[in-house]
DNA sequence: ACTGAAACTGAGATTGAATTGCAATTTAAC
DNA sequence: GTTAAATTGCAATTCAATCTCAGTTTCAGT
């Protein structure tokens, strides 16, 4: 379980398992879905516990190194987060009619990408493809 | 020709081609490759034109508006661009330690992404795959 | 050419997410 | 307990990007 994992690797780097940093491990893992560091900063202060916006910032950055949270993407405003511990990895279409997301994997695709990062020397390790375009239901009303 | 395409979009849109705007324009489109905001400022600079970097931020947007360049990703630091017109469609790896950009296409990937849209009654019109990795040099480097 | 209204510019101010310096505090190994 | 190392929060800082606005340029109409 994702607590465990986090002490772990606290524990290698010789860093400590402060409440403000299980504060910010236990919100992150508490709701499913992307955020922002601002909303997940407010989160843990409405939930009653303490950590700093320094402190948000700085545990955020160590989920990623151990792997339990994944930067998704960087917008205008910010960075967003997920937690990816207990979810598979997927990619997204998003209409650009309605906004509809919908989330799709392939296993070809994602071989299909390693065979071309072998082609090229890259040691690949993360991805992001979106797929923009319209959805079934767009399309049809448009008709 | 760009400069064509770019005054006809100005002109549509009661906007004025200005020296400023076109010195981003040419020096936009006299090397290919990425580029950040400042480094095409400095270039305008050097060049001998002059364009603030007010000018240059507007430029690059009103550029993107028009197809004539694309935003490839945003890096810690900053966006980063390219000129499309007269390019074909490719992907980018990107390599986390160095910040090299490799492009690439696949025929069987694109084809494989229409495949996947088709199962989902998903009329794709664009996308954007990003590969973060490290690249070869980086590696070797590393060990 | 001249004129005026609208568009445009550059310099500096401002924004806002993210990072950092640092003195006070907490942690945990001994 | 004692103590060294790690950690915290706050405020200061960074830096790309945007905005403000007074002076300048453009160009359609005459
Ligand atoms: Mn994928
Ligand atoms: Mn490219
Ligand atoms: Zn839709
Ligand atoms: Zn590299």
């Amino acid at each position: 379980m994702e607590n465990k994992i986090f002490r772990n690797f606290l524990g290698e780097k010789g860093l400590k398992p402060t409440k403000e940093r299980i504060a910010v491990l236990s919100e992150v893992f508490s709701f499913h879905g992307h955020f922002e560091p601002e909303y997940l900063y407010l989160r843990i202060k409405n939930a009653g516990s303490k950590a700093s916006r320094a402190s948000v910032y700085r545990t955020l950055s160590l989920l990623v190194e151990c792997g339990l949270v994944k930067k998704v993407t960087r917008t205008e405003k910010g960075n967003i987060y997920e937690h990816t511990y207990g979810h598979s990895h997927h990619d997204h279409m998003i209409c650009d009619a309605c906004g509809e997301i919908i989330e799709f994997y392939s296993e070809k695709l994602e071989n299909l990408q390693d065979e071309i990062c072998a082609e090229n020397s890259f040691a690949g390790s993360t991805h992001t493809l979106e797929i923009r375009g319209h959805c079934k239901k767009c399309r049809t009303k448009q008709s």
